[in-house]
DNA sequence: CACCTAATTTAATCTAGATTAGACTCGTCG
DNA sequence: CGACGAGTCTAATCTAGATTAAATTAGGTG
């Protein structure tokens, strides 16, 4: 309703922070209760303001939670992209391949309430809010394709391997980690390094 | 509140055949919707009966969700262990292993709403239904476990594998096939044989 | 200091959906 | 035929939680 241009330009300003502990407290809530059980009220309570403050800040529920997925996917992807682009030229197909391994462990479990906000209740959102992010869903999706296709290309891959099949195959061992992951015990670094052999060479 | 014997005793009575018609519609829903968006007028309209005739069956929305959490794990382990059983003596462990990765995803994408609806709501269902089915979860988990361990005595796996990362990477690859894996398109042959290989040597 | 707007609060409102109460139906058995 | 209980329905009830309305406060600016 109210516009606030103000706010929008200074990124810091209080506003802006209380609209982020906003967005971060949404993305908590979601990522541990799912799409239609987070409650405005855990939220605020979180974030530390009254429910009714929300409104100043989202014009409704569903804007919030649309906001909270869309930066959830749209930061893998920035995350991703960057690490990748910042390998040297000639860095082989394989080796790309497992730094976006690395990386996509490291944002989800390191980082992000938002990512796995975004991971988890992708399949449970309403489609309005879904088809939103679809074109962000597919960018990311582009990125790993596009490692798997180099590899196969360069002769890389296991033959009589289905491309895609493989790519959801490696990506939902990655997204499942946020289930069972517990980021107080274990340490991330042996996690990451599995992960990296795993999918390359598979158990044996 | 009201005792059933005689439907327990005839597994085919009518009742027991409504009981199951809303089993298998809270199944297909909480599978849809999650845990908190799965509504008793939703379950009721699929299962063909109002509302209120749930209550006859089961207490309370709770139970019917502890329920069909608890049914989508049992099947699984049961399904897993009898396919397991199944082999001949002196079967391979890393055969074994594969057997698994094939029964579980047949059984997944096949058979079962609930397995699906068990495998997305493990996490966002609360304690107290959480807490009645860990065991059934802990068991399962247990047949993966000593899969690997069997593997791994017999010298069949990579060195440095850690076991327990090692399953859960595994699984989770499994069962993040339902959040992508379109029943109508796709062979699910092909999805099998990719996934089994993949387990077995990664990518290369 | 007095005012204006941004930010936030408290006090309604309104609705969806779980649950309960109280019939109604229908097959079975005396 | 009449009673009975299982199974189901319709018509309440009750509550949580989203949303809106109407103050209230705070921070800057003339």
């Amino acid at each position: 309703m109210v516009l606030k241009q103000a706010a929008s330009i200074d990124a810091d300003s209080k506003s802006a922070r209380t609209r982020l502990r906003i967005l971060d407290a949404a993305a908590e809530v979601l990522s541990a209760r799912g799409y239609a059980g987070m409650r405005l009220s855990d939220v605020a309570e979180k974030a530390e303001v009254q429910a009714p403050a929300i409104y100043y800040y989202f014009a409704s529920r569903e804007d919030l939670i649309e906001e909270v997925m869309y930066a959830g996917i749209a930061q893998m992807r920035e995350h991703l992209a960057a690490a990748l682009d910042a390998l040297p030229d000639g860095t082989p197909p394989l080796e790309r391949l497992t730094v976006a391994v690395e990386e996509h462990l490291r944002h989800e479990l390191e980082l992000s309430n938002y990512a796995t906000a975004a991971i988890r209740n992708a399949g449970q959102v309403p489609e309005t809010i879904r088809h939103r992010n679809t074109e962000e869903q597919r960018a990311y999706g582009e990125i790993w394709a596009h490692l798997l296709k180099s590899a196969h290309e360069a002769g890389e891959l296991r033959d009589g391997i289905d491309l895609h099949m493989a790519q959801m195959l490696v990506i939902g061992a990655l997204n499942w980690t946020g289930e069972w992951w517990d980021p107080q015990r274990g340490n991330i670094e042996a996690l990451v390094s599995n992960a990296k052999s795993f999918v390359l060479n598979g158990l044996t």
